[in-house]
RNA sequence: GCCCGAAUAGUGUAGCCUGGUAACAUAUGGGACUGUGGAUCCUCUGUGCCGGGUUCAAAUCCCGGUUCGGGCCCCA
């Protein structure tokens, strides 16, 4: 027997089902706040990936050689292949830029529930404007986007990296120290930290402040923090224009402050956020993403650029949990022939129906009009229509109602305007 | 990569501890009820993750592998 590799899945058809409503769903949420759809291969060169985060991320990518000898790699996220299409074909393209896409991803990672070694993203780019008014519209559109699919708890956390490094500078806390600091800070071993902090030789009174700091969501007790930096005081008033628009515009409340998520300070700058929807445990977080610096490590000429990226499986899983009630398959017609001598006129009378948009089928395993009635309540046909001798006689057919069993009988040529109209 | 648990018809489960004919429900296929039974009844097919070991005998005990799940590491 032959089984699926380790971390992929088959998807049958009532997973599909789920899937491009899902699909669909965010679709209809980028598009009205103007994006556009983009698409790009599911492998590139390795060095796109290695450029970006360096060469020990061979280790958890799909790499391979090609006949021809060039170093390849499956994607294993979809922010640095939109960026490379955006320096190669996109740049004179005018500004801002909204992109967004839904893609297959490829990690070597140890699967879990909600991780996967083939996995699905969905996300966007925004790309030439930082504006005030443009990052709290993305911080709205993921959040939008999320509850749109009919999600009921989620939280969405945002913290800033350029308030961090101005705080690890006011500490005069060194590029190593920040190393071991970082991931503590990320996952919010706050005793850990404090330990740590004193070994960098940090007074206690900082230590104590800067955790309180970190734990806040009050914007001024941050503020009061650092204001004798000043690109951190300009990030702030940037940010409270942002959390107010939020608030005032988009009428999105439910957020809180989190200074203390990091995302990797690679290329990563200034406000960073999360999503996470708390019913998944472990594996909760949906959505990252924050502003970033890609574009000129790419060759382009540097613009801002922000986005994020959901995970589509996550999601899934988290509806699911929240026991959400996703669109069943329908089948609007089911035609019965009373016996094979009808199968003509079946047949004519479901394709008339299919040319009409609507979707029908017919009986293909001449069952008794029981084991059909069965049949089209499995697939969840609305109407049955029942052809047999003693209706043709009169050039009528029997129409049955599935979710009533009301049944009335009509003519032949009315089958189609009769049910075009429901 | 590390620790722990699990794997039995398509699906959901029982049996495993204490080795001895593999079972139940449901789904699917066929049939009966000679056109309404979304029934009911009858019936066929279909099951031990893989490989070794112990044993007269392994679903059961032991070892290795694989996959899934829980937790780490990581999470671009």
């Amino acid at each position: 027997m032959f089984q699926v590799p380790r971390g992929t899945r088959d998807f049958t058809p009532g997973e599909m089902q789920k899937r491009r409503y899902l699909e669909h769903n965010m679709a209809v949420t980028f598009t009205s706040f103007g994006y556009g759809e983009i698409q790009t291969p599911t492998f590139e060169n390795q060095e796109l990936f290695t450029a970006k985060s360096g060469e020990s991320i061979i280790n958890e990518l799909y790499a391979f050689n090609d006949k021809g000898g060039r170093a390849l790699a499956l994607r294993p996220e979809l922010t640095a292949p939109v960026i490379r299409c955006y320096v190669e074909r996109l740049q004179m393209e005018p500004k801002p830029l909204k992109l967004f896409y839904f893609g297959n991803c490829y990690r070597y990672d140890r699967p879990q529930k909600g991780r996967y070694r083939e996995f699905q993203q969905a996300g966007c780019e925004l790309i030439g404007t930082d504006t005030s008014e443009a990052t709290a519209e993305l911080l709205a559109l993921a959040f939008t986007l999320l509850k749109n699919t009919g999600l009921q708890n989620i939280q969405l956390n945002i913290g800033n990296l350029t308030i961090i490094s101005a705080i690890f500078k006011k500490l005069h806390l060194l590029k190593d120290d920040q190393k071991i600091l970082l991931p503590l800070i990320d996952k919010s071993q706050f005793d850990e930290l404090q330990i740590a902090l004193r070994d960098c030789n940090v007074s206690e009174e900082m230590i104590a402040n800067f955790l309180d700091v970190l734990q806040t969501s009050d914007l001024t007790k941050i503020h009061a923090f650092i204001c004798d930096d000043a690109d951190a005081n300009t990030e702030l008033a940037a940010m409270e224009t942002i959390l107010s628009l939020l608030k005032n515009a988009f009428h999105i409340t439910d957020y809180i402050i989190k200074l203390s998520i990091v995302r990797g300070l690679d290329y990563y700058k200034g406000l960073v956020f999360e999503i996470d929807a708390p019913v998944l445990g472990a594996e909760k977080q949906l959505c990252g993403g924050g502003s970033y610096d890609l574009i000129s490590l790419f060759g382009g000429t540097e613009v801002p650029t922000s986005g994020f990226a959901i995970g589509f499986d996550r999601t899934i899983l988290a509806l699911e949990e929240e026991g959400f009630c996703f669109p069943s398959p329908k089948l609007d017609v089911f035609v019965v022939p009373v016996n094979q001598t009808m199968n003509t006129t079946v047949i004519q009378i479901t394709q008339e129906l299919r040319n009409r948009g609507i979707s029908a089928d017919f009986d293909q395993l001449r069952r008794g009009i029981g084991k059909s009635l069965k049949y089209a309540d499995a697939k969840h046909a609305e109407k049955v229509i029942i052809v047999g001798p003693k209706e043709l006689e009169n050039k009528t057919v029997t129409i049955r109602d599935m979710k009533t069993g009301a049944q009335e009988i009509i003519a032949l040529k009315d089958i189609s305007t009769k049910l075009s109209k429901n």
